[in-house]
DNA sequence: TTGAACACCCAT
DNA sequence: TGGGTGTTCAAC
């Protein structure tokens, strides 16, 4: 850190200087200060705002205040324990902050750790010289270094891509296309050793922190021989404030060469990276659901260009967002056709459950199935995409179903330890006791009512008692580490049988799984949502991908009432593209993404009404200024809409839907719209959100 | 919109 | 007396 001495000179640093400082507030705008002591473009500041203290970072030196000159106040100290931020920094999270209409603090701020955006850990009683410097005493143990592993050779496929990639001296973007197990990992290793070797560093993301320690391992195996033992750092949001100050530095610093990711790690501050790659590109984890609403694949693509670099987007079933793009060749493809360790795909079954007698949802085939792949010492998976016990408590003498008297839903049943049952509300947290009898009639007689992952846990552990059945989903996992145990004991042959929710059909590559049995899938079909078939096509072939990875004769159950539904038939002759252009031809016709450009107005209120009337001013509002934001392109304001489960926590939500043919109409109209809705509206008894490029409507 | 500051209330 | 809760107000 000797480089970090003050670089303006003396004289220079008693004159009064202005800076404009984004803080994170819900307010628009930026703020002006004043300070003698030295600051750069980038520097982060403590100011005092209101009633309170707060770090900002400067983002403009004006020559001027935008301000009344004698109301503007002086910056308390001028930060100077790291770099200050880059321009290239800067601009990127001015980019996303316009993109999706919020202000620049809060992007800039929530990107950064905790200890270096909280005034307390600078002036705090304890604070010493801040977090930076009480991190530089307090040395970590020396990180192990992993064992150097065997650089497995490259199949045709995997070659090419990787030299399209490497050759790629500007920005591209590359779509890396293959199924599960068709080796992408192995073209990401050779094109970011490649790109290391060449002085550039590499930023990787993967959806899911379940799935990074693994990842994490075989990267740290293959890349620290190239980009040194502390050359690679992981982001995410599971790491404590000091771990993810710990390994930020080491991502500003410029020591760490590689940096993988989740979507936060999209926020990373460096900016000579030479390749960027987002695997699993088509998941929805890299939507961030709330604060910022950004899409972390759509911001690296951004960046990507912005730097002039080339990106790679991995997926088996890719985004259709993505898939058009290659279509209309401002993607490039790269194929890796077959399965790398030249095994052939799972076989996929569909049973019709609708002339079936279903075993407690189970069918005749799929317990069949079950017995053989057991009794062939081979492990099963069974999918379910509904935790707890039963979704639902039900009376069967009068009707009554249990349910969360602050949200229009049911109440889910749950066994708690020791068998002890519970009623909770997946929407709001509410959990309650077991009613003993019937609250409407009085009948004793409470039944469960379907099937949740517990209920399908305990009844295969009746079934087959000489099996080790274990459950995973995001019950059984929630103490900290107990997912990786889990997963350890699977990989580890101690589980025959394996019952979990999505958590399990992610990245992980169990070796003896030889059957997968999907339940209930139906579920996602009857979605309002035009995205929904998109996404149970890429859930199920990620799930059916965990199947015979390495035996080579895996095979996929799909129970469903409704056999020749698209997307089941596209499963059936494992037909990605099939299904793609099937479904983009439906997109275009009903003019959806990716052939239009959405933005999402979202309203809660205590009455619906009041919700919903916010929605139709700011619609009509909306109407008034398209005549002068959409000239070319066209306009859809859909009416304001309840949410299908309308109250949660007591407040009743609804929402407005607009579409446009072209992104940049969309962009002005927004923000002139965001200008406007708060002043001309009576938005006081109403909380209301914009999202831009709504991933679920 | 947030959160600090203040007023107010109630139990101890 | 102190803590918990509700209300108001300011924000370069």
């Amino acid at each position: 850190m000797a480089d970090l001495v003050p670089t303006v000179c003396a004289n220079a640093s008693a004159s009064k200087q202005w800076v404009r400082v984004a803080l994170d507030v819900p307010l628009p705008g930026l703020y002006d200060y004043w300070t003698v002591s030295p600051a750069q473009l980038g520097d982060r500041v403590i100011v005092v705002f209101g009633r309170r203290q707060m770090i900002g970072v400067v983002v403009a030196l004006p020559q001027e205040p935008s301000f009344d000159p004698l109301k503007v106040k002086e910056v308390q100290v001028v930060l100077k324990d790291i770099e200050p931020f880059t321009q290239s920094w800067l601009r990127f999270a001015s980019f996303a902050a316009d993109y999706y209409q919020r202000p620049l603090g809060e992007v800039l701020l929530p990107a950064l750790p905790v200890p270096l955006r909280s005034v307390s850990s600078y002036l705090g009683k304890r604070s010493g010289d801040g977090p930076v410097s009480r991190l530089g005493k307090r040395r970590t143990a020396s990180q192990q270094a992993t064992s150097e592993s065997v650089v497995p050779t490259l199949n045709s496929a995997q070659e090419q891509a990787v030299v399209a990639i490497t050759q790629a001296t500007s920005f591209k973007t590359f779509l890396l296309y293959g199924v599960t197990g068709s080796g992408k990992t192995e073209v990401y290793l050779h094109a970011a050793a490649q790109t290391l070797a060449r002085g550039q560093r590499v930023l990787m993301l993967v959806p899911e922190i379940n799935l990074t320690p693994q990842f994490e391992q075989s990267l740290r195996a293959r890349l620290e021989p190239v980009a040194g033992i502390h050359g690679v750092a992981v982001l995410h949001s599971a790491l404590s404030d000091t771990e993810r100050l710990r390994a930020w530095l080491r991502v500003q610093s410029g020591e760490a060469r590689i940096v993988l990711g989740t979507r936060l790690a999209i926020f990373a501050p460096l900016d000579d990276v030479g390749l960027i790659v987002v695997d699993e590109e088509h998941d929805p984890s890299y939507k961030q659901q709330d604060g910022l609403r950004y899409s972390a694949r759509d911001l690296a693509v951004w960046r990507a260009h912005d730097l002039g670099i080339p990106i790679v987007l991995g997926s088996a079933t890719p985004s259709l967002e993505s898939w058009a793009n290659v279509e209309k060749s401002t993607y490039q493809r790269l194929d890796l056709p077959a399965r790398a360790r030249a095994v052939t795909l799972p076989s996929v079954r569909l049973v019709d459950t609708r002339r079936l007698q279903l075993e407690q949802g189970l069918s005749p085939q799929l317990l069949q199935a079950m017995r053989a792949r057991l009794a062939n010492k081979e492990q099963v998976l069974i999918f379910l995409n509904r935790r707890g016990y039963a979704p639902a408590l039900h009376c069967s003498s009068c009707g009554w179903v249990s349910q969360c008297t602050r949200c229009t839903t049911f109440t889910v049943l749950h066994r708690g330890a020791a068998r002890r049952a519970q009623l909770q509300c997946h929407h709001c947290g509410v959990q309650q006791p077991v009613p003993k009898a019937c609250p409407d009639c009085g009948d004793q007689d409470l039944q469960p009512m379907g099937r949740g992952t517990q209920r399908i846990e305990e009844h295969l552990s009746e079934l087959f008692p000489e099996a080790r059945t274990v459950r995973i989903d995001a019950d059984s996992t929630r103490k900290k580490g107990s997912a990786q145990a889990l997963f350890a004991s699977i990989h580890a042959g101690e589980v025959d049988i394996l019952v979990g929710t999505q958590m399990v059909a992610k990245g992980h590559d169990f070796a003896n799984l030889g059957l997968v049995g999907v339940l209930n899938a139906d579920a996602m079909l009857f979605s309002q949502d035009f995205r929904a078939p998109e996404r149970l096509f890429a859930q199920l072939m990620q799930v059916a991908g965990r199947a015979g990875r390495h035996s080579g004769h895996g095979e996929v159950i799909v129970q469903t009432g409704y056999p020749e539904q698209a997307v089941y038939q596209a499963l059936l002759r494992n037909d990605y593209s099939g299904f793609a252009r099937h479904s983009l031809q439906e997109r275009q016709e009903a003019a959806l993404p990716p052939f239009s450009y959405q933005a999402l107005l979202s309203a809660e209120a205590r009455d619906l009404n009041v919700a919903i009337d916010f929605l139709r001013g700011a619609r009509d509002l909306a109407n008034e200024l398209s005549a002068h934001y959409q000239t070319e392109a066209v306009l859809t304001l859909y009416d304001p809409v309840p949410l299908r489960i309308v109250r949660v926590d007591n407040m009743c939500r609804a929402q407005l839907l607009l579409e446009s043919t072209s992104r940049p109409a969309l962009q002005s109209l927004l923000r002139a719209w965001l200008k406007l809705l708060p002043e001309q509206l009576d938005a006081r008894q109403v909380r209301w959100q914009l999202e831009v490029d709504p991933l679920e409507i």
